[in-house]
This record gives structure tokens, C-alpha cells and sequence, in this order.
DNA sequence: CGGTAATTTGAATCCGCGTTCAGGGAACCC
DNA sequence: GGGTTCCCTGAACGCGGATTCAAATTACCG
């Protein structure tokens, strides 16, 4: 509406989170910069004012709520104590929102043709495995997990919990919400050699 | 170059080979009418002749190998007699050519926003865990493995190996080919509670 | 207040690419 | 060997959409 609606750098993050929300609802490939102009209530080539062309909006757009969810996760898990609560904490803060792995999807199959996305895909992911291996280490020191190799544990939970996610965002009946996380942590309580504390939740029916 | 090169049905198998090939090199994205057209040695309009549209000869082309693929697996594992060694065979011919999981990203990434291809993913997802179940199942039976669910076991095995292909595929420097198979392999031992037989192919160093 | 820099816009440009069209050569059938 | 069908082509069409441009509007600064 107003020509200058609000100064210097609120505009670029305002976009790409415009930009986000558009490609989790259309994808990348059907993602116009128009759409998200719309968004913002801004006319195209405002967009290209701030960013060079479409592809590095785009690119950037993929990239820029990653490391917020990561803070997010982080804080929520280091809360508590025992090594199982933590493990199960982030097991829940993992799963509790598979419609977003979309975002991730998207991620993933752009990145598999460019070098920054993919670099970035795997600092991320870097990231997300070591902040289980800290637990699965923790664990084993204080005796409570039994795994072998924890950087190979810390893999397994990570790509199981990556490939249950796919699939539910992707609707699959055999992987509701509820069973995503059930599985994760049954199977998680298999590679670590533990019983993992139930989670604060409960189940519905008394 | 001869008009009329090939009979009746020859044509569509092959067109649909060269898109699958031009999908694994550029992506669905990125990959034109005439790419398809140029491998086939033929004018794009010629594609156009046997597809509606190339959404149609896209869509067809990302779920026309699977099912050999599937086929081809049953085929190998179905071979061998104990579930261990069936379960080993298994996962070797899921993870021997991890680069062509790209394929299978891109499918789901286009099943986001496509019922046809979700309902086709899903169909193959099925087919998948049956196979793993299948196993898994017998195994109990003969008491070699130790699994209270059979169907989660192989749920779990199956979302353990997509996302560590997914990260194979795309280049993760932690997750190369063997370690890859080694995970998925030692992991399945601690979901199914067994010790799997070595396989054939043996190490590298004596 | 004028001058300058920052931000946005509407309109115009430009191009890639899917698709359409009007034929044209080959096989097949009689 | 002439008609019919099948498979394909070159050229043209047309559209969607990114990017460019010149101008306008606003904020900031003296």
C-alpha cells in the first residue's frame, strides 16, 4: 500500500518467509514470483530489488528457517536432564510436525543439482546429528544406552526419523502422526539398548 | 532417422527410458520436451504424438521402472532359503546403487502436489514394506529374529533405508556406499534382535 | 523546504518452451 | 500401384513469466 511500509531490513526477511510459505503450498517448481509478490503485498519486481533474480530468492528462502528450527529444537531438548528424556524430546520436537517436512523434501531434490543448496542441506544435517550423538553419548556414559558406535546410532535415528517423516507428509495412511512417533521411539529403544522414558503426552483414552 | 524405425509399441518404453534418464541428469524441473526428444533421436512433436502432454509423459516416466525394480528384487531375494541371508540380500540390493535413489526423491518430491503420483508412491511403498515384512515374519517364525511387530520392524527398515539413501544420493561425505549398507545392516540386526550373516561380497582388505 | 538516495511501481520487453498445424514419407492392404 | 493409415517433421503460434526500465513517490538530511 504505502511506498515505504517499513524501513531498511525488515523487508528481505518478510520476503523470504513469504517465499517459504509459497513453496510449502505450491513447491518450488510451481512457485512464481508473482505469488509471493502477492504475499507481500508488493509488486514483482520490488522482489528482484532485494534479491538478484528468482532462482537466489528461492534458494535462500529454502535455507533461511532451517537454522531458527535448529536453535528451537535445541533449547527445547537441553531443558531437561536424563539422557532418555532428552532423547525422547527431540524424538517428539522431531515429528510432532511432519506436514513441514515438505519444506525439507524440497530442499533435498533442489540440492541434488546445486552446490549451496546441497552444501547447505548438509551443514544442516551435520548439525541435527550431532545434537543426537550428544545424546546417545551422554547415554552411554552414564550407562542408561548400550550402542556400540554412537556416531553410527545417531545416523540411524536421524535417517529413520527423515525417511517416517517423508512419508507422512507425503499422507501415508500406514504413517499417521501418532504412529511416526511410536515407531521412532520403539525402534530408537532397539539401537540404543534402552527403555526410553514414555512421553509427558500420555495417550487419549484413560 | 528411417521413418518408420520400430513397430507399434516399442516406442512409448523407450521414450519413457530416455525421460527417465534426462530426469535423473537435470531433474523433472528442468528437464524439456525437447531433452527427451533429442535423446530419442526424434522432434519433440513426435512425443507429442504418443503423450498427451508432458505432465502426462513425466508423470508416467517417474513410475514406469519401478515396478521391475521391484520385480527384479524379489527375484534376488526370493533365492535364498533363511530370512537372515534373505534379509541381507535385501538390503544389498537396496543399497548397491544408492545414486539412483534420486529418482525416487524426485517422485516424492512431485507426489506433494500430485494424487496420482502420491497414490503410485504409495503403491510402491507398500509393496516394499510387504517385502521387508515377508522376511521379517518368517524370521520370527523360525525363531531366528526377535521382533514383538513385524509390521513396525519393517517399517522401521524401510524408512532407515530411504533416508540413508536420500543422504547417499546426495553426496553426504558421511554416508558413502558401504557405510551406508554397514549401517542399515547393523542397525536391522538391533531392530530385529539377530545376528545377520556376513555377506558374500566380503571387505576389501583381508 | 530543496536535494539526494532509497524503494517501489506500471508498463514494456524478451525469451523459452509447450503445443498446434498442415503436410509428407513409409508401410500395409487390396 | 493406389488408397488408407500410421508416425513423424518443420515451422509457426502463443503464452506465461522473469527481468528491465523509466518514472514516481517517499524518506532522510542539511
Amino acid at each position: 500500500m504505502s511506498p515505504r511500509p517499513s524501513i531498511d531490513h525488515i523487508r528481505r526477511p518478510q520476503i523470504l518467509a513469504a517465499a517459504a510459505e509459497v513453496i510449502a503450498e505450491r513447491g518450488v517448481a510451481a512457485t512464481r514470483i508473482a505469488d509471493v509478490a502477492e504475499r507481500c503485498g508488493v509488486s514483482p519486481p520490488a522482489l528482484l530489488y532485494w534479491f538478484d533474480s528468482k532462482e537466489q530468492l528461492l534458494a535462500e528462502a529454502l535455507t533461511a528457517d532451517d537454522d531458527r528450527f535448529y536453535e528451537e529444537l535445541e533449547a527445547r531438548v537441553d531443558g531437561t536432564a536424563a539422557p532418555g528424556e532428552r532423547m525422547v524430546a527431540l524424538i517428539e520436537a522431531a515429528t510432532e510436525n511432519a506436514e513441514d517436512f515438505a519444506l525439507w523434501m524440497e530442499l533435498w531434490t533442489w540440492a541434488l543439482r546445486d552446490a549451496e543448496l546441497r552444501a547447505a542441506r548438509e551443514r544442516f544435517d551435520v548439525r541435527w546429528r550431532a545434537a543426537i550423538e550428544a545424546i546417545v553419548v551422554d547415554g552411554v556414559a552414564a550407562g542408561e544406552f548400550d550402542a556400540a558406535d554412537p556416531p553410527r546410532a545417531a545416523l540411524a535415528i536421524a535417517a529413520l526419523i527423515d525417511g517416517l517423516s517423508a512419508q507422512a507428509a507425503l499422507g501415508d495412511p500406514e504413517v499417521s502422526n501418532p504412529r511416526l512417533a511410536e515407531t521412532v521411539l520403539a525402534s530408537a529403544e532397539r539401537l540404543l539398548g534402552a527403555e526410553l522414558p514414555a512421553r509427558a503426552g500420555g495417550r487419549a483414552s484413560p
